[in-house]
DNA sequence: TAGATTGTTAATCGATTAACAATC
DNA sequence: TAGATTGTTAATCGATTAACAATC
């Protein structure tokens, strides 16, 4: 629909105008958050411009008016609830993740197979068992399954997430996962950018 | 230098690789490995090709010399140590995350400027006072500084780490970081993947 | 040799950027 | 009106894909 690439700068076009809003700026030009965002104006008057005219000619983007539009994109305006299945360490540092609640997302619940995580033990979350993944989803109101499960769970876990009707997977499995069409999965693959890295040393140094 | 989306298949590479070493099956197509990861043939040949001439024709890659290959463009011939800075708890998190020993990356070390962090009561790895950074880099070998501190701490921190030496950073605090050219800085920013799926269900469900 | 699959070219697709008319 | 900055077009750049000659 809209460029994938747009989307994924619209996270820092939040962050920035959200500055911008505690600062008590009104108005601000695609120039001067080209300049703090270190990419060209051109790009984020390209970016707006899929969703409608938002600048005023000749003095710049109302910030708060921008925000609000932004976060409607980004399906902020709206709180989203998020279900964690695996209660490992990744599982739980994202639970008590910051920049989740800071962009509206809300981590529900977490769930695992282990019943010595079962319980209110891990921290200020409930960790339900795996089996009661479809009837906590309805109780509870999430729409995104996170699955920070080992590799050889997360095509069964997926499933079982499927099943319980939801129709937006977080991966954090190094997995290719299959899963009907009206399903959409964001891969996260943690070691692409740190191998990214390691090649630019072994490059530069060897 | 190579084409950035073809280095960020790699990690890919590697790890499909690894799975038909272990099941000793020493050929493997282009094709059989486009199946499997969801990609083009194409895009798999032409991705290598970079790096020379490295199939077979008619028969196919050899898999274990590929494998050896992709390790070395990637850098993991040599284990690479990381420096953590930030004990919180995605800090913490990465330091147990068994997908970086898998890729060849040790994590040597974790630094913090909070006392009560100090020491190896964390887990298995000791956090050290920031103040140590410089003399621990020499000391463990660590090559790599992972920023996993809040965003109004991350360019204080990336400027310490690069007086410390540091040649490449890996960035978790959604902060352009101002760095001399001679530093590659990596950003990974976790929320953009969770906010495209909020963009989908948005657009789809409102 | 016949069959298979690579490596590479050329075409296509998508994303970025420069430039400027429109307009506040 | 004069100055400024948007919104949009066209040019450029980079990445993907199809197709096939090269060759095992």
């Amino acid at each position: 629909m809209f460029p994938k690439a747009t989307i994924a700068r619209f996270p820092m076009y939040f962050r920035v105008l959200t500055e911008y809003n505690h600062q008590n700026i009104a108005l601000v030009s695609s120039e001067e958050m080209a300049q703090k965002l270190g990419i060209t104006s051109s790009q984020i008057r390209k970016d707006l411009s899929y969703f409608g005219s938002l600048g005023i000619r000749g003095a710049g983007y109302d910030v708060a008016y921008l925000l609000a539009k932004i976060k409607e994109v980004l399906g902020m305006d709206k709180s989203r609830r998020l279900a964690i299945i695996g209660a490992g360490k990744l599982g739980l540092a994202l639970a008590g993740y910051s920049g989740l609640k800071q962009h509206g997302l809300e981590v529900a619940a977490l769930f695992d197979t282990d019943d010595a995580k079962w319980g209110t033990n891990n921290g200020p979350l409930p960790v339900f068992p795996l089996t009661e993944l479809a009837s906590q989803k309805e109780k509870l109101g999430m729409e995104i399954a996170v699955l920070t499960v080992p590799a050889s769970a997360a095509q069964p876990v997926a499933n079982l997430a499927v099943k319980a009707g939801f129709k937006a997977l977080w991966n954090f499995a190094p997995v290719r996962l299959v899963v009907p069409k009206d399903v959409i999965v964001q891969y996260e693959d943690l070691v692409v950018g740190i191998l990214t890295l390691s090649h630019h040393l072994a490059r530069k140094f060897g």
